[in-house]
DNA sequence: CCCAGTTTGTCATAAAAATGAACTAATTGT
DNA sequence: ACAATTAGTTCATTTTTATGACAAACTGGG
């Protein structure tokens, strides 16, 4: 559908079986960074004898190296350390109001290699896709020659139509209608997948973050154009029927109407806003480094006042989406991080009142650890998705562009026929 | 865990794939209620030489029967017919305030016979599970000898522990940690599921109602005690950490905040409220029928406002769970429907006023379809889904009440050794 | 330093189950 | 009646996992 190269033929015979259980032992490895074989074995509910054959294979295509490593076993042979190859990597790309940042991820969850691009002025979605795949070219030229790449993620604001990669409605970045995996796709050669920012950042947030494991999991994403939201239940990503699901900031929560608003009346977005911080203290695009500082040293006052209902507004919502989801944890991140810590018992005492007890009691409120990382590791992980669902088939590239793609497997048909 | 008897040693050598087909063939042949064989191979992703093999078990336990029925198709040979077995049945508990109603649902989705016990006061958990056993026992008795007894589902209101069948609190019962499942266990002998009345109302409206093959839905439930939800995503039910999750009454909407009112403030359940509409009405326990009645016939005045205030209140909280959850469609019941079909143009409003116009053009305000029956389909499928996930080893239970299991594995077994 | 105990890696063999391809059967339409 | 079409059936083959035995590598105590 939406990869490029054709694998020649795909290989034939290789069951749906094997490849969910290749699938279940790449997708242990990459979240679990370092396991054993007999650990391996164990989780996956497959036998020492059948890993071994497994694993083989997946070393034979270059997505995981296994070499002896502290496994901390305490009597007993020493394990065998399974990690993911650090050869196979992804591109994220991740669209900000004027800038864009790209990043080098490799399939262990580390950045590798970062850069970014600063625009005169709001890009339109060409100059964008430009700038993109330049910087794209440039960190692509600087893999090893044995890289694999499995293709290309963004992490973009507003609705995404996760099918066919098309932003529908990007109000922040003023784009409409956007096919932006085409656009990259074109340049590129490459396959891209593009998601929402703040559903792909509770993702990353659940497999490389705070809420490592958790399986039910509401993130809060609070970026500068406004409140976003992802739902991960059962270690999967809430997307609803077109993708859209999670819009967090759009739920209204309140009677308040504010003439001066134009989205959706009483929503969190219109009581919990960074913009109407920001305004309070006088400041004027400020990253939320220096707005925490503002707030600190503000002369008390209105922004007080101003504070303290907008942690009662996200308390909340916060109570709100634990009575409806009983999640394992809430996790806020951005400008909502800012407020949590200023006014953490305002919060706090809000979910009381809105939660019951018996969802509030075990569910506490987090604060996101992946920093400005989440994003990135978030698209990456998009493009390692479908590595894990089909680990053998799954075509991957070779940094020299011009090359076909380094699909082992296209070899492999090529060799026997 | 949960199941009574042992089937003597599982049966050896069965791999999780042939039990994973197998479970996906009997719930194709289950919410499909009549498929072909070769509509069941396409739909598996399995061969037509397979599904022979894996349908001929299934037939030989007695979950399916096969033969020559209307499939439709114009050219070609007709195909033989899978149906799910009239033999195989689940019983369904659903206690009321003061009654209690006993059914047996065959796997075919259909309702054989139903059964209730009216209670004089609100009854103690040990006199509801005395009063549902004595049903049960009655109908058990009714049964053909070669029927399949798969267990007991109860639909109750409330907080429900899934894993244990421990009813954590259910309000309008006014029950606190009562141990339903061992309760009616220890009564029957039969394996006991319990869960959420909406919840369960939402999968079976998604199954056999009017949200069929709907992947993902939201069900407002709108009972006598108050509002609940269930929400169905990737035709899974929605549960969370616990179990809790879908309380959908108790969501805060609004910042209105009532002094006579006990629970969440603004919550759903405090402004759309069943109780509110009888006092204004001047009527005391009436049914969802009579309520409608007395509304349209009502004097204009008081009840108008209150019936616009509760379908505000309605719509906004469908338009809060579009923007939230991207749904294919939203499903009211109960005495939701009845200020839906009242005052649908101002739901309608508030859905348009309340969820983004990309979620809400195309997801639709159904009324289930299921009406009284929608709480005993749904308890039955509690019972059924241990059947599907394993459906040669799953114990099944004989009519005879003294008897051992019913359970064709064990049989084999024993024969074997 | 050796030896029991423990855990893990590896191999040959067996068994399970799905596949693939050829073939037969039953119907419609011409 | 005959082609076209669709579905059911059979069986040899292939894929892949499971089984069980054994070797390897480590800990810790005597």
């Amino acid at each position: 559908m939406k990869n490029g190269p054709h694998t020649g033929e795909a290989r034939r015979g290789l069951t749906r079986l094997k490849r969910a259980n290749l699938g279940t032992l790449l997708g242990l490895v990459h979240y679990g960074r370092e396991v054993s074989r007999s650990q391996l074995a164990e989780q996956a509910g497959i036998t020492r004898s059948s890993v071994l054959g497994l694993l083989s294979d997946l070393e034979e295509r270059g997505l995981v190296e296994q070499g002896t490593g502290s496994a901390g076993g305490s009597v007993g042979r020493p394990s065998t350390v399974v990690r993911a190859s650090h050869a196979v990597v992804a591109f994220s790309v991740v669209p900000l109001y004027d800038s864009l940042v790209v990043a080098t991820v490799g399939m262990s969850g580390r950045i590798v290699r970062r850069s970014s691009h600063v625009f005169a002025a709001l890009p339109s979605p060409d100059e964008a896709a430009d700038a993109a795949a330049a910087l794209i070219l440039e960190q692509r030229a600087l893999l090893d020659e044995d890289t694999l790449i499995a293709g290309i993620g963004v992490a973009t604001p507003g609705h995404v139509r996760v099918d066919d990669g098309v932003i529908d409605s990007a109000y922040s970045l003023g784009w409409g209608m956007v096919p932006l995996a085409d656009l990259l796709r074109a340049r590129t050669g490459l396959p891209v997948w593009v998601d929402n920012d703040a559903s792909l950042a509770s993702l990353a947030e659940q497999r490389f973050g705070i809420a490592r494991n958790l399986r039910n999991l509401v993130l809060l994403f609070g970026a500068v154009g406004g409140i976003g939201g992802g739902l991960v239940v059962e270690g999967q990503l809430l997307r609803g029927r077109d993708g859209f699901a999670g819009e967090l900031g759009h739920i209204a929560i309140s009677d308040e109407v504010r003439p001066d608003y134009g989205g959706i009346p009483g929503s969190l977005d219109s009581i919990v806003n960074r913009l109407d911080l920001l305004t309070a203290l006088g400041l004027s695009r400020a990253d939320d480094e220096t707005l925490a500082q503002a707030i600190r040293q503000h002369p008390p006052g209105a922004v007080d006042a101003l504070l303290d209902k907008q942690a009662d507004g996200l308390g909340r919502a916060i109570g709100l989406l634990m009575n409806m989801l009983n999640p394992e944890a809430v996790v806020l991140t951005g400008f909502l991080r800012v407020i949590f810590e200023c006014r953490r018992s305002e919060v706090d005492s809000a979910v009381q009142r809105y939660a019951l007890e018996s969802h509030s009691r075990r569910c506490p409120v987090l604060l996101g650890t992946l920093g400005s990382d989440v994003l990135l590791v978030g698209a990456a992980e998009l493009a390692f998705a479908q590595l894990l669902a089909d680990p053998l088939d799954t075509p991957l590239f070779a940094p020299d562009q011009a090359s076909a793609p380094a699909d082992s497997a296209s070899e492999r048909t090529a060799r026997v026929s």
